[in-house]
DNA sequence: AAATAAAACTGATCTATATCATATTCTTTG
DNA sequence: CAAAGAATATGATATAGATCAGTTTTATTT
């Protein structure tokens, strides 16, 4: 039987494939004469949902929540790594202003995209567009994963997710200084801080993980990918 | 300040633009001559998650959900109405299968177009292609706001909201005749059949809405509506 | 129309997880 | 380096909503 690939959801979008190959060497240089770079610090604002989305957002270095602005909480559609764009979702007729909101968790560097110049390259180049239909697509698999996960699994398995995902997904190694607090994991798996806290502790305790300051290991990966599946 | 768009958040994606709009009269011919027409009861599958996708499906009558298999609980994505396009998010480099099932709530007329096909017209035609990154992006949107009402409401809230969502989007009118059971209703809120059932009752004893069979009238919109912001 | 099945409803109980209150450790800054 | 402020940790309590175990109503079949 197929795997649905749906049981081990992961909210880090980290595709290797990039839609700027199909450009020409002319359109590339278009893009080039009208790009921007931007330093961020750690934890500034890179987009605002509901403001007038100018640019498309080339993430060049960096790590960044995408969320949407929630009343009391927000609710993280994924993390992006560098390579990737942010700020695709708000192209569509009609519309001119983020759907989401973006955060850096490390310090990033950023790329602005004058978003008619990105328009215009998508309605004049079908196989660029054809790169975009794909990398979008992605995306959804990739929140409709996260959605799953949040709606359906239970705090330990949410808990699991996330940190095989650093893991595997971003830092490719099982043992890698965790550059958030529990209270952005907690916003990340949709618990509260305390919740993070004690199952982090049930990891511990059931020697799933080891932690020390700011540094984790996953030591027995089996078990947490149960966990993680079982939900 | 402007409205972000997730206050009241719907499943039905329901929207007026279509993509073939932006096709040749060429186009169109190759489109007409290669797609299938089928007809499907009440409650019958149009496509299964992980399964070869070999067509993109248009639902040219009928009500139709599209949901993630999960297990023991499914996951609703959208309710897809007549004009809409499903299948789309198959689309994508290096993949061949359905990211999502899809079974009629109603009887249903399906027209089915080639994804080769599809595909090479986008390859094709960028205008085209613009069209579908519009409506993929439209899809997002609404994604989006049904994850956010799903993790971020309590059950009053994310009943209110499906109800107004159903008066609004699809019978045009606040009193229908609902075509879900209770069962149903639960599976679109992520609420077990007698919560549902109970926040119903609720809502009656409350006068904001009145029942008999299948019929419902929303009474209190104002009220309604309330309820399904505060969440 | 009787029999059966399915859906709708109701009440009692249970549980996962949030919230609150407080303590401890780590980090930053004057 | 002391003091203040975050972040982490822990225990007690509260609660939204699921689950279970039924009953009543509605729909379907023979």
């Amino acid at each position: 039987m197929h795997n649905t690939g749906y049981t081990n959801t992961c909210t880090v979008y980290n595709s290797k494939l990039s839609c700027f190959e199909e450009l020409t060497e002319s359109e590339l240089k278009i893009i080039e004469e009208n790009k921007v770079v931007v330093n961020y610090h750690k934890g500034e604002n890179i987009c605002k949902q509901g403001s007038f989305a100018s640019h498309i957002i080339y993430l060049s270095e960096g790590l960044v929540k995408v969320y949407l602005e929630g009343n009391p909480k927000n609710l993280i559609l994924k993390i992006s790594t560098s390579g990737n764009l942010i700020g695709l979702p708000s192209i569509y007729e009609g519309n001119n202003i983020f759907l989401y909101s973006a955060a850096t968790y490390t310090n990033s560097v950023v790329e602005l995209i004058d978003i008619n110049i990105f328009k215009q390259l998508i309605q004049e180049n079908a196989k660029f567009a054809y790169r975009v239909i794909s990398v979008l697509n992605e995306h959804a698999v990739q929140i409709y994963g996260r959605f799953y996960c949040l709606t359906n699994k239970q705090l330990h398995g949410r808990l699991a997710d996330i940190l095989l995902c650093l893991a595997q997904r971003i830092f490719y190694d099982m043992e890698f200084d965790l550059p958030l607090s529990r209270n952005d994991l907690a916003e990340l798996t949709g618990m509260s801080t305390e919740s993070v806290i004690r199952v982090m502790k049930d990891f511990k305790d059931d020697g799933l993980i080891e932690t020390s300051g700011k540094a984790i290991k996953i030591v027995n990966y089996e078990m947490m990918n149960r966990i993680s599946e079982v939900g």
